[in-house]
DNA sequence: GTTTTATAGTTGTATATACAAATGTATCGT
DNA sequence: ACGATACATTTGTATATACAACTATAAAAC
């Protein structure tokens, strides 16, 4: 299925506009099937991504702003996503005592749980699209997306 | 700036996960600069989308139903999409006289004007991420992100 | 002709996004 | 020490997204 007949365009598309249509695209068919996968877990894509961030820590709390700065979505409400999982108890918060500006957030064992049962859906989740490609295909896509986004300017 | 520079990770992804949130990252990007072109316009990413796809019924109103077909993110809340062009004017709405279940909305010249205006910058957004590339890698980017988007079950 | 079923759209609710303003705390300059 | 400034986070508000439930109309079944 081409971009063209996802929007039922009749005319087609110059190269500029069908990439940035076919990335729109190709990222709501990721994030649709990305969240029936977390669907069950009660989990939100980016308060799974929350979570992801926290393991990383191996332990440590993160702040706010590190938990920010790690994500996918820059403009995401981070106090709000952890509103969410700690009503859930998936994580803890408290003030930092060195610094009281700074909240330190760190993933709790029901969290931890929760991800270590997604993990083989997730990769799952991840190889199915990719088993089109072959590995230099992959490779090409990265560097391709990679340079289409960072433009000069 | 690589996938993992922009999410801080310190250990390399494989390719599926780095495929995945390279299209995810990139996605943000063009949508952040795209709502930065409608900014002035009040105007928001699937606003925009469903006045163009009116536009390109050349006179003829559209149905809600073949609104939501047409459109990129096929869970997007037609109606009340509609409702905030109707609020400004760039669209009319009206009762189907021959199927009284179906909604005919039309662009008014007020919308067209918008549209009109906004063509040049529209355009400028588009082309200046396809700079990086040439011609042939454009192509090849469209090619591999349909072919990872249209995997077999 | 009346009941079923399908179609088209709207509404409700919870959550998420975008962005500005506000709050509380720490740091710097003098 | 004091005010100004910077930093970290929260809150408010409007809009958007996701999805289920609901309403209204049309078509099909019998």
């Amino acid at each position: 299925m081409t971009i063209e007949d996802v929007i039922k365009s009749t005319v087609k598309m110059d190269n500029p506009k069908r990439v940035i249509l076919n990335i729109m695209y190709t990222q709501n068919v990721l994030q649709d099937k990305f969240n029936e996968v977390l669907k069950p877990y009660d989990l939100s894509g980016e308060q799974y991504n929350v979570l992801r961030i926290l393991r990383g820590q191996k332990g440590n709390p993160a702040n706010m702003c590190v938990i920010q700065d790690r994500m996918l979505a820059k403009t995401s409400n981070t106090t709000r996503l952890v509103d969410k999982l700690l009503l859930k108890d998936f994580v803890t918060r408290n003030v930092c005592p060195n610094n009281r500006r700074k909240i330190e957030v760190a993933i709790t064992e029901k969290g931890l749980d929760v991800l270590t049962e997604l993990d083989p859906k997730v990769i799952e989740h991840e190889n199915v699209f990719s088993e089109n490609l072959t590995t230099a295909e992959l490779e090409l896509l990265n560097e391709l997306l990679e340079k289409f986004r960072n433009q000069k300017n």
